[in-house]
DNA sequence: CGCGGTAATGAGTCTGACTCATGTTTCATC
DNA sequence: GATGAAACATGAGTCAGACTCATTACCGCG
């Protein structure tokens, strides 16, 4: 009658194979323990002799997920070249993650974002790692000439990370569909080159410069007279 | 001893008051209906004779707060001309009601997420017709030309919306600072414009003057502000 | 003053996270 | 093998908090 006990590594294994199961099945407040407890074929005190409690197994879930999902990138971004092309790339994988296991990212996005945020060390570090990828390709681009500099890279990212989250709320509540491919295309089309029209671009670019350099003169002992006064009258 | 018993609507208010602060103060999860009900100075029981749940309590508290906010909208768009500037206001006036109420985004962003999305018709109503004003702009801007056509509306607004949120997610779980004016102007750069450096030939060159001039302006003896025609609009 | 209807009460039920004293298995040592 | 201790599993609890309902208190009206 008497199965042999599995050794302590072999279980809490399979606690959390039941517990991600559950936890996408029915989200995290609907999940009860006892089912998961069931799942495995032990009772619910069980699972607190190795889960501290139901949010700790959540974290747990979700952190082992995250350490898989650092695989190839670093080798994925090698593979091209170009920071526009980096920056779609990762974007592109993003919404593959997405779309390959919508149920964890919204375990992800609505009941850890708090602990990515602050209180879990562990999962702060593996997000910052995660998109760590994306601010480096900004600043490579930057220091590359490819992207303009003076935007802060972490307002850059959030934009993207949560635009992206929010674009693909309605798939992850598992309505509707994601084709990630036209998505990608369009997100860096729109983070790259922005939605103004063609053609302001230079002048407004040029103007800033040109009015910094105006004070700048000013300010030098000899005036070093430029005739740049072509001032590019473009106010939105 | 007997006060008058205050009439039905008046009730309904008290009760919705306590419940704004109670959810504001301790969140949606850990704020206890009993603890409501003690604040209005009823028992746990009355509240249920008001709304139908702990959820539908939270509901009635947000669609409230949407109703108030929907005031001078219009008013504020038509005092400003020119699609970006316009998208701006928008990013701005969407700042200020985070920075100004983040207890309240909070609850928004992360308890009514589905609501919003489906289950809630009425929360969904009041959040198209808030999220209208952004694709009115949009649509207005391209059709006038200062936007590039071809991109979808609904995914411009999702990135600029879920972008904000993001962005803002350590301010609204109470730690850091928020600078509306600054972030509005830099979120809408990116937007408008991209993080692309300007054209290729004489792009390279405006690259080369810009990150000099960058370098420059941090040595400059006031702190230089950005001279763009970027008036501000500065409401209460 | 009595009567019908509405509001308020508080003592419940119920669910689910979490605990703990008790019983069972494992295993090194004899 | 036998044995004792440590680790493990058990399931009957506690507890908190959302939600219910039979009973009671209040109010306007004839």
């Amino acid at each position: 009658m008497s199965q042999p006990r599995p050794d302590r590594e072999q279980r809490r294994r399979s606690i959390l194979d039941a517990a991600r199961e559950s936890f996408c099945e029915h989200g995290y407040e609907q999940a009860a323990v006892s089912e998961i407890a069931a799942r495995v074929g032990v009772v619910e005190g069980t699972v607190y002799r190795y889960f501290e409690s139901k949010h700790e197994l959540l974290m747990q879930v979700l952190t082992d997920w995250y350490h898989s999902m650092f695989g190839d990138y670093a080798d994925a971004l090698a593979g091209v070249s170009g920071a526009k092309t980096r920056l779609r790339l990762l974007i592109w994988r993003h919404l593959r993650t997405i779309r390959d296991a919508p149920e964890l990212c919204r375990l992800m996005f609505r009941e850890a974002r708090d602990d990515v945020g602050a209180s879990n060390a562990e999962l702060r570090k593996l997000n910052r790692r995660y998109t760590r990828f994306l601010v480096d390709v900004l600043e490579e681009g930057m220091a590359q000439g490819e992207f303009r500099i003076g935007l802060p890279p972490a307002l850059f990212r959030d934009l993207v990370y949560g635009g992206i989250e929010h674009y693909c709320w309605r798939y992850l509540s598992g309505q509707g569909e994601l084709d990630i491919d036209l998505a990608a295309e369009q997100i860096s089309d729109i983070f790259c080159h922005g939605i103004a029209a063609p053609g302001n671009d230079l002048g407004r670019e040029t103007q800033r410069l040109s009015t910094l350099v105006s004070r700048m003169e000013k300010l030098l002992p000899e005036a070093a007279h430029d005739p740049n006064s072509t001032s590019n009258t473009r106010s939105s």
